[in-house]
RNA sequence: CGGGGUGUAGCGCAGCUUGGUAGCGCGCAGCGUUCGGGACGCUGAGGUCCCGGGUUCGAGUCCCGGCACCCCGACCA
């Protein structure tokens, strides 16, 4: 490829909103353009990228038994109402009607597609496991896309599901994916770690997200000094030890004056006591509009991906006004000692006094004990911080480390098949449903976390694997006609022997080309240059090394090939 | 959706407080000199100043309304 030719610039200066390490190197060079809030263009560059990430994660589906398909992008209203997800999904998802007025939605994820037709190809127990993918555009109406190609509101998804007679089955499907998943993320330079996951929208149990770690990861991961438990923060829990703050003697509440006091902190600061000796209670409506109180110690914040798990909700909210009036309470000095609400009780609260709001504008009350002062459900709806205990070793001290999650594995079992009645014949002759699990992974979130994990202070430095070209040749000047013709023949040379090639035949100077080689950061790098030439050689230099290597021109292309045939692939 | 910010040439920005010819750097085109780390000179092209309304003799600038984009928070690959 001449260079002269490419479609798509090199910027000296990265657009003023890109943020991250990564997204500002993507601008730059020239690996994607963005359209409209969370909607980018690939440019030819970044487009060579997506489609090697593409073909890595192709192999290794393919390596454990899994099978290439396409479903479309468009998806009827009927079969996700099947699931009850039309509704539960209608907060994130673009939705448009066809001129008949039937409705369809851009399609999230593709579990309900994918049992249909498992239905129809599927009939016996002796046609599984069966797993099967696509690579296809999943809509995703995000409230806030984020850091160029890291949250986008369009973006392509290999998808795969897995069919199984039974949950060990699914088990096996789900550990060879869990295989396949190690090996794509080591084979494209990442650094993938899996740790637990909530599993959010998809339904099921048993999730585990395969997160990079880097500080522009959004995500926030639990993991623990001393064993191998990792844990999103959506999920994570931890240790809480055994000994209970006995109520016995402990006198009943008492009201006691704290005008203006209306947080934790001014309660804190004002009654000199820590702030794990106060209840904090939270009004949230739920997406039906449901109210319910959560309670939990003052030095804990709600979880809200918990809560909603707890509520089985797809959405939680602050309450209003009028919901405090319903339920009795006064904002500032809610508590729950007489709460007319559903009360969940988050497991954090222990069995001592706690000093907890009147329900009183201006009051508090002291020595508020949970089941003989107030009744509530128990729940995990709090947040694990640094220096929690390890629930799994109860010995190790949980840190929290930002990620970027490239992909995830969910293994949700009968969740769709029994609300699709998605059945196939048993051995035993009766019918039953499909036990599955789904995989994902997005590839332009996989390509920016390469870069955000891979570059320098001059530019990207791609892992061979997935670099757009695998040899940089630079003709130095390019109007040397004696240049020209070394650095043409070595490109043909080198295109003959199948490797690829990007070729900067622009007339520009040194300091520019070089500039632009280290930006858009191809492993190998080879100067056929008027000094060089003189000498009879070419220069190779490897992205990734500050030093570099002479060669023999004649013999410039044998050695790049043994280079590049050295690489990983 | 809550909070904050920004919209002026392809990109980065100034101009706005105090209304009066729309500017700078990079990039782009032509010519010449350069040619191993983002060269230099000369010439030139390129603008609905986000959109709509208002105030005014006159609006990039002031007022009102909208839209878009970015950042922080809540949600996802």
């Amino acid at each position: 490829m001449r260079q002269s030719k490419l479609f798509g610039r090199t910027l000296r200066e990265a657009p003023a909103e890109a943020q991250t390490p990564g997204h500002r190197l993507m601008l730059r060079a020239a690996i994607a353009r963005p359209l409209a809030a969370g909607l980018y263009t690939w440019l030819p560059l970044g487009f060579r990228v997506q489609k090697k990430v593409e073909q890595i994660i192709r192999e290794e589906q393919d390596r454990i038994g899994a099978q290439e398909m396409e479903m479309p992008v468009l998806t009827p209203a009927e079969t996700w109402k099947q699931t009850g997800r039309w509704d539960m999904l209608e907060p994130i998802t673009f939705r448009t009607t066809d001129h008949n007025g039937r409705e369809f939605m851009v399609s999230y994820t593709h579990e309900e597609f994918v049992h249909l037709h498992a239905i129809q190809e599927i009939q016996s127990y002796k046609q599984m496991p069966q797993i099967v993918y696509h690579f296809q555009s999943k809509g995703r109406d995000e409230a806030r896309p984020r850091a160029g190609l890291l949250r986008v509101r369009e973006f392509v998804m290999k998808d795969a599901y897995s069919f199984d007679v039974d949950q060990p089955g699914l088990e096996k499907s789900y550990a060879a994916e869990y295989g396949a998943y190690e090996r794509t993320f080591k084979r494209m330079g990442l650094d993938a770690i899996s740790v637990e996951s909530d599993t959010g929208a998809m339904g099921g149990d048993v999730a585990h997200e395969f997160q990079v770690l880097t500080e522009v990861g959004e995500d926030r991961i639990a993991i623990c000094s001393n064993c191998d438990y990792r844990a999103n923060m959506e999920k994570a829990t931890r240790h809480m030890d055994d000994r209970r703050a006995r109520a016995d003697g402990v006198p009943p509440p008492s009201q006691i004056a704290t005008p203006g006091m209306e947080s934790i902190e001014a309660l804190e600061a004002s009654l000199k006591q820590p702030k794990d000796a106060f209840l904090k209670t939270l009004l949230f409506r739920d997406q039906s509009g449901k109210v319910v109180a959560v309670v939990l110690a003052g030095d804990r914040d709600v979880n809200e991906a918990k809560l909603r798990k707890a509520l089985a909700t797809g959405e939680v909210k602050f309450a209003g006004d009028a919901d405090f009036a319903a339920a009795g309470a006064v904002p500032g000095y809610i508590g729950p000692v007489g709460l007319k609400a559903r009360v969940l009780v988050d497991q954090g609260v222990g069995g001592g006094a706690y000093i907890a709001g009147a329900n009183k504008k201006d009051a508090h009350l002291r020595d508020v004990v949970f089941g003989r002062d107030f009744a509530g459900e128990r729940v995990d709806a709090s947040d694990v911080r640094e220096s929690d205990v390890c629930p799994k070793c109860k010995v190790g001290k949980l840190s929290i480390k930002r990620g970027v999650e490239v992909g995830n594995i969910f293994a949700y079992g009968t969740y769709y098949s029994e609300k699709m009645r998605a059945t196939f014949v048993a051995e035993d002759g009766t019918q039953k449903p499909f036990v599955g699990g789904s995989y994902g992974i997005g590839v332009g979130r996989a390509v920016q976390t390469i870069i955000e994990t891979h570059h320098d202070d001059k530019g990207i430095v791609w892992p061979a694997p997935v670099a757009p070209y695998q040899v940089h040749v630079i003709a130095l000047p390019v109007n040397d006609e004696e240049v020209r013709a070394k650095a043409e023949g070595l490109v043909a040379d080198l295109e003959k022997r199948s490797i690829e090639v990007l070729y900067d035949d622009r007339d520009e100077t040194a300091g520019v080309k070089f500039a632009d080689a280290d930006l858009i950061g191809i492993p190998l790098r080879v100067t056929v240059s008027k000094r060089n030439v003189k000498q009879d050689s070419a220069e190779l230099k490897l992205r990734s090394a500050s030093e570099s290597e002479m060669v023999p021109l004649g013999t410039a292309a044998d050695r790049i090939g043994q280079i590049v045939g050295s690489w990983p692939r």
